[in-house]
DNA sequence: ACTCACTTGCTTGTCGACAACAAGTTAATT
DNA sequence: AATTAACTTGTTGTCGACAAGCAAGTGAGT
């Protein structure tokens, strides 16, 4: 009986199924309390109820509280990647470094939940222990080698100036974004995004700009 | 017997002194512990014993694990604004913010583990629980309302372009310090600290030159 | 199409570790 | 000597982690 079954939560689903629907629950869930309570006071028993399933899912699913943060960093960082890159598009050099500040800003105003909860992720990557640390690394590191290329094909096409490292400008420009981003999470009510993002821009337009 | 009670640690001192060395000895510890292990997996029991006492010490003087991490975020930050402070000198407008960068890059070479210490403890701080936050947010506003007054000193004397905000200026300026400095946490063997600052040198003086 | 062995999603029971607090002990202060 | 303060030890509730068990889905053989 199919029909009597489908009335039962999660029945009637393939394992597959199953496992996307309590995974998505548990990784939303996970967002909400990390927001409110931040990692260290979210319990993972708090997950698996929020979500709907008993206190004990997101240990087996994640493995552990570490396993958990990890997938939930790396699943958005995935989103504001791909965000990043629409917003940016096929643009290069400066304009590219300013639309991306811009794409930051959109980000989260559109997904302030996402955007909070990857912030308050990425600081906790900053724990020796951590052990996704090597995953915000890694993140870090690719988006200082997409500012490099912007940099770099800006100087072909006569944008950027010759004489400036594309490697140190990006290295530069992703310590500003990182440090913007964290000082707008630790005080969002006092940390003024637009005024300090038209700043960053106008330094680069000067300072990037052929001579 | 005096005498032989000087024999036995902690005997014949005052309380004040008793105090203050334990109060160090116990923050010496937490700063090693956080170090190798982070703030999470680092107990109150693990500093009272590292420190030479018992696993109940740093509960009791501190109240509470966020209490004395706030203990200690305080008195590393107050360490490292003096240094601040030594460094710049009456220094101001893009000099000063030059030296600050060269200050910051001092610190963290005679001050390893301060340094290391302090980043961690202000990662924690991202946590919306964390009960030092409103520390931490306070240093950094005082961080910016210095570098503010640099730039306004700078403009009064012909050093700093007129038009520029200098409240704006310090907000960029404390941002790239910040993500600048978290980088270097969390990925100390990639990261470059001088040819980053380098980079950020060269743009502020382009950027706030007189016209 | 049916069945039965097997796999997988999920829950409950349990243990060790830790933060927090309370009560007790020892040393300084008055 | 009485009081206060520094410090230790006993205890409790909570949490992460793991293990054992249950229920639902899967797939090969008939």
């Amino acid at each position: 009986m199919t029909t009597d079954a489908a009335q039962r939560p999660g029945a009637g689903l393939t394992q597959a199924e199953r496992t996307a629907i309590s995974d998505r629950a548990m990784l939303n869930a996970a967002i909400e309390l990390i927001i409110e309570h931040g990692t260290d006071k979210t319990t993972l028993a708090m997950i698996g109820e929020k979500a709907g399933y008993s206190r004990g899912l997101a240990t087996y699913r994640f493995g552990s509280k570490a396993g958990l943060f990890d997938t939930l960093c790396k699943a958005i960082s995935r989103e504001w990647l791909e965000y990043l890159k629409r917003g940016v598009g096929d643009q290069v050099g400066i304009d590219a470094m300013c639309a991306a500040l811009d794409t930051i800003r959109r980000f989260v105003h559109d997904n302030p939940r996402q955007g909070r909860a990857l912030q308050i992720l990425y600081a906790g990557a900053a724990s020796p222990a951590s052990e996704f640390r090597e995953t915000t690394v890694l993140i870090h590191n690719r988006q200082k080698s997409d500012v490099a290329d912007w940099v770099q094909r800006g100087q072909a096409s006569g944008e950027v100036r010759d004489d400036v490292d594309p490697e140190r400008v990006a290295s530069h420009y992703v310590s500003y974004i990182t440090g913007m981003t964290y000082l707008w999470l630790i005080s969002p009510e006092t940390f003024d995004f637009e005024q300090t993002n038209a700043e960053m821009k106008r330094q680069l337009r000067i300072a990037l700009a052929p001579i």
